[in-house]
DNA sequence: TATTGTTATACTCTATAACTATA
DNA sequence: TATAGTTATAGAGTATAACAATA
């Protein structure tokens, strides 16, 4: 009896999982964001973008940039002018495409970019030191789990 | 040798975590606000508040509302204001206190909010369709380590 | 004086869509 | 026609600070 009162209460571990999940991320995502702010009076997509040139040293092009970071072209042209204009990054032609070139760390930006990643680092380790090196691994493959699922619904979406 | 190369990159497993979870919860959370939009037309927040109301029937108190969703104060007046204009929550009069009041559901606001609720939840079980029961435990226990954790830090910074 | 909540303001980030230039 | 990137715009979301009313 009472089969109806089932349904939508059948799950609840799921949602607590996320708003869990969703609680975490923002507390840690203050902080950053504040600390960012403080410390190098940027923000969290500046030093994302930076963070992506830096895994890519001969430059990144506007849509892989605007794909790795997941928003959209016209947002990665607004932020990549501030950083030109700051002289952090800068733009490079790409030879055979006149329409496309690269965006790259100048020599300051690298600097200025491992100032801000090695603080950056010290209070990741602190948001996670609760954690031990066995629970961190933990936590990542179990992630990896949902991202890679969560990847696979995007793809059966767009291909549908 | 080479001490000094070591400092800055001893923890990179943290780093490594800390990327994977903000991906994964960005994927999960754009996914959330787009269904939201086009089959509620409502925002997160907006949801937020109403299900911090749907825990809470007899109401919250705006700084209660404010703490739990973790944005200012300035943020859930006008959140609470739209939600009024839509006859989905109501405030009501605390006694004993005239500065302050209660936001609780409204009969339709309640209505509406079950009917976002089941979606929602569907969303989300599909979110970690790739885990298993065991898994999402396991997940939801280690997070309830970080989320411990940076709690007690935010209150040592509280204390200092 | 402190607290509750509002108002005013400004800024960052974002998506969308129209646009230019090149392929 | 399609692609790379920009521009223009509008809106969400946020923090800050000054403010009014009450405690």
């Amino acid at each position: 009896m009472d089969m109806e009162a089932r349904g939508h209460r059948e799950h609840p571990e799921a949602l607590r999982l996320w708003l869990r999940l969703l609680t975490c991320t923002q507390l840690i995502e203050k902080q950053v964001r504040g600390q960012l702010r403080e410390q190098f009076e940027t923000t969290l997509p500046r030093f994302d973008l930076m963070a992506q040139l830096e895994r890519n040293p001969d430059g990144l092009k506007m849509n892989e940039l605007s794909r790795r970071m997941m928003v959209t072209g016209g947002n990665v042209t607004g932020i990549t002018d501030q950083l030109v204009t700051e002289g952090l990054v800068e733009r490079v032609d790409v030879e055979g495409d006149r329409r496309a070139y690269r965006v790259r760390l100048t020599t300051r930006g690298r600097k200025t970019f491992d100032d801000m990643a090695r603080q950056h680092e010290d209070w990741i380790v602190q948001a996670f030191g609760g954690l031990s090196a066995r629970e961190i691994e933990t936590l990542h493959k179990l992630l990896g789990k949902v991202k890679q699922h969560q990847t696979d619904l995007n793809q059966e979406m767009e291909n549908a």
